[in-house]
DNA sequence: AAGTTGCATTGATAAATATCAAAGGGCTAC
DNA sequence: GTAGCCCTTTGATATTTATCAATGCAACTT
């Protein structure tokens, strides 16, 4: 619990300076490894300085032109889209070393709006120049290539999440992910402050905000986690983990 | 009609011969604009050659090394991902110029599988030459950039359809989508075959096959298309449309 | 040409989730 | 500190889609 608090006060970064890249301790998150001293000099040249959002700003929305990528240095944010006839898909919640606006590469215009669930702070990558300078770096070419990678396998995860899985696995899935990515970043895999609403939740797992409250009150009633508004411990991962393989659940 | 029939029968591309990028007939779906004579030969010197696959055999498989990305050149193409306790998801189907395998960049692994649901014929692009190229030729480059983005804003567009749309708005929507590409690519976007099964466009669309097939009687029923087996005729495209904007219908 | 084998359609019923409705709780802003 | 508002929970009911089952159709094989 302790841990995840920090998310919810001042960031402790020099407020309004830019932070070299050499010097961020997300560097293993937006990085590749075994740059060399120079390389990374030039890297933190290229990084147009960072920005910090307040709670329900937005970071870029749809349609606005498409100049950079951002990579999150603190703070959460939910990504989502939206049709002419209203409806609103959340496609994604981004924590900290993870890299936003990837959409707008392909036509230039922002496809999706990105808004801050908390206060934040984002470093802004000038995209032309990252792609000049990582035709000459090519540990920094492939390590844009594999982020773009990563979040097209990550979108088939959510498609198998959304074509396949039932209400009650969509959550467990959910839950899973987001204490494996807590884990990931230092913080307690059990215990942690959800920044979204039900509805943002339901959004993203396509089901309606009543469905994923009740999921909820399910799983505290079995055991597996408590649940006091937004604040979530995961009492039992293991039991959590076989909702996800019913197959596995059956014959144990 | 006449136009699809083309991808049933064996291609006219002279077999087993590597054709260039230069002559092409998909070089404008594949390739940046404005490449140089010389640029253009340098990548006709990349790509390791063609290979033919016959109806169901894979071009890949979930678990093999990474080595290339493919073009499809002709034929029809899904992609599905599986998971250790069997449910299957199909997350694409790909037709003649459109790019396959971008998933294996990020691990160096591929994620998913694919296969080749007609007699189809792709070009290797092997990747680490790709990216050696791409970073002396921008254009290449961002082209490339281009084409993962577009890929991340398609499967955003495909959680939109899973998490908001009921069932008869998926299939409208997955009509309309590959109507648009067999225009694209010069066919009619009135009248064609179906290259997958209703299981393999349910797995799609997050539906059960015997969904898909009451859909596609509704919508004979209605009046907006007919259907016999795997052939399609839109008879009302507009009326289609309106399907997916409940708003709109409404207030129209 | 007939048999075999998927694939597709259709019907009846069951299960899951959405919708509508109401009340309680906690956070925010004043 | 408190009022207001948004978020959450919970219940009753409606709707959608899945499941189970049986038949029909069509292409491929022999």
């Amino acid at each position: 619990m302790h841990a995840n608090v920090k998310h919810n006060v001042v960031p402790l970064i020099t407020p309004g300076l830019k932070v070299a890249c050499s010097q961020c301790n997300l560097r293993e998150l937006c990085l590749p490894f075994g740059l060399s001293d120079e390389d990374m000099a030039r890297l933190d040249n290229l990084i147009g300085g960072g920005r910090k959002l307040k709670r329900g700003q937005h970071l870029y929305r749809a349609g606005e032109a498409f100049e950079s990528i951002f990579a999150v240095k603190a703070g959460f944010f939910k990504t989502d889209v939206l049709t002419e006839d209203g409806r609103d898909q959340v496609t994604g919640f981004q924590m900290a070393g993870e890299i936003l606006g990837m959409d707008g590469i392909s036509t230039e215009v922002h496809t999706c709006n990105a808004v801050a669930l908390e206060d934040s702070e984002v470093c802004l990558i000038p995209f032309t120049e990252l792609e000049m300078l990582s035709s000459e770096i090519h540990s920094l070419q492939h390590h844009l290539h594999k982020v773009m990678s990563r979040e097209i396998v990550r979108d088939h995860g959510v498609m198998m999440l959304l074509g396949t899985m039932r209400a009650e696995e969509r959550l467990a899935a959910f839950l899973l992910n987001l204490s494996q990515r807590f884990n990931a970043r230092g913080y307690s895999p059990a215990e942690f402050h959800l920044r979204m609403t039900r509805e943002e939740i339901g959004s993203y797992l396509g089901l309606k905000l009543e469905t994923v409250s009740r999921a909820f009150s399910r799983f505290q009633d079995e055991g597996l986690i408590s649940v006091q508004q937004k604040h979530i411990r995961i009492l039992d991962i293991p039991r959590l983990k076989t909702l996800l393989t019913p197959a596995d659940g059956r014959l144990g």
